[in-house]
DNA sequence: GAAAGTTTTTGATCCTCGTCAACGACAAAA
DNA sequence: TTTTGTCGTTGACGAGGATCAAAAACTTTC
């Protein structure tokens, strides 16, 4: 997955990494990590809860979190385990996923840059986090974060509105999973995608994938099988144009009406 | 639904609905309406959003709330409706569904008392809520409660507290949506069910159902025919007994490892 | 109490999608 | 270059749950 084509896709789509950034290891995984936090360089700021600061109220930020980089592959954080920290993404993609006992898997989402992570304020982690192509996070202290929230009624009102926004797309996506045939499925996942890309960079027909087939399945309660045969048969409909880090959507409003609420 | 049986179930769950309301029609439905809120004699106070809240907050709360109760069957909002309402459930149980442009169905979640409706601040509703028993909630308007929330920070802090648990409530949701076959999700759904009544009235191994076959199924991604099929399977093999108002639950250890995370 | 409408149950049949197996494409390592 | 590993694709087959149909149980209405 960390391979040169998909290294030059996440810098194109997410910017380029900090190259001169320190590589730790820690938690058994290589990381880049800066010491302050650079809010005012951030280039997502705008995006992300920060953007319901004062410049003056970055440098609390600052003291409390720190920049922190994660190869392709590596781990976030792990379900089940003391949840010390929370995130907020500024590169890179994630998946979140939650494993049952007998090892099958489902991913409750894909983090993007902007979204935060640890809005569910439990003990211990619900999900497992990893990187999908090099990722980029501000972690804060759960604890320091939350006596902040406590200071700050702007950044509770804003990350309110996140949490609301996100339990919204969850139950959309309780929609897709409970009363949506595979083909709905992938039209509604790869529309998602799309709408999400363009809130980054612009709307494209071009959708970067930087999830496996597998990953998408475990995401739609389908088999990989089943992901690559409906795939395969949009391409063949001309529906979707299959390319090496994703696909082009050929027949947008089809897979639209395929989604359709 | 709205039968003596059911009444009496209802009132024996949820605590006696108050006797003396005016009965006035209101967007063809029945409609019970008291004129304040009357906060203070509230049997749930403790379990909602206002615990949050000073005695003398609970004024301020009067002003831009009122009580109101619904006869089952009944409508308290509508998907794609523009929102103007926030509600707090005082008594009885909803449906929250979500409806597709063919037809298909699939309920998101059933609210019960203690349970705060429009945590997600779009500006039409995102799904709808109908009555499955007679029902009491304290409707707000959404921009009162909005304004209220900017000057209480402690009632914001609960409010996402709560949008929060509901988010991990949510992604659990998709888990059984996704990942689990028929029988499981049965199970998970029982065993949820029970729980919630825990809180409200202590553990016990009745479980009242307010909700038809169709409902479950519609909740679980499953038809009446296999909720049906499944449950008179576990009532074969001794796991439950279905009883006239729902189920009692006779080997919880299975069905807790059914639906074990 | 009879009639009409719902809801639940049960049976027979069908079909979508999962399972199992194998192969090809591609990348990283040797 | 060969080897190894991961990922994606394709085919054959089967099972779990959907669909269709009808009867039974229960509610509500008259």
């Amino acid at each position: 997955m960390d391979t040169l084509v998909d290294k030059a896709l996440v810098e194109t789509v997410f910017g380029r990494l900090d190259a001169n950034t320190r590589v730790i290891p820690c938690s058994g995984h290589k990381v880049a990590q800066s010491p302050g936090l650079d809010c005012c360089d951030c280039e997502i700021k705008d995006q992300s809860v920060c953007c319901a600061l004062d410049p003056d109220e970055f440098e609390v930020l600052d003291k409390i979190g720190r920049s922190q980089g994660y190869p392709a592959k590596s781990t976030i954080f792990e379900q089940g385990r003391e949840a010390g920290f929370v995130y907020n993404l500024t590169a890179g993609a994630l998946r979140l996923s939650k494993l049952l006992p007998d090892g099958r898997r489902q991913v409750v989402g894909f983090a993007m840059p902007g979204d935060f992570l640890g809005l569910d304020f439990e003990p211990t982690y619900l999900y497992t986090a990893d990187a999908l192509t090099p990722a980029k996070v501000c972690q804060f202290s759960r604890t320091g974060f939350s006596e902040m929230l406590d200071d700050k009624p702007r950044l509770l009102r804003r990350l309110m509105n996140m949490a609301s926004h996100e339990l919204a797309l969850a139950q959309e996506q309780m929609v897709v999973l409970g009363r949506r045939t595979a083909e709905e499925k992938i039209a509604a996942f790869l529309v998602g995608m799309r709408k999400r890309y363009a809130r980054i960079q612009g709307p494209s027909v071009h959708v970067p994938l930087p999830m496996t087939r597998l990953d998408i399945g475990d995401y739609l309660g389908l088999t990989v099988e089943t992901v690559s045969r409906m795939m395969t048969r949009m391409a063949r409909e001309k529906t979707i144009v299959i390319v090496p880090d994703g696909v082009r959507l050929l027949d947008v409003q089809r897979l639209e009406r395929l989604a359709e609420v």
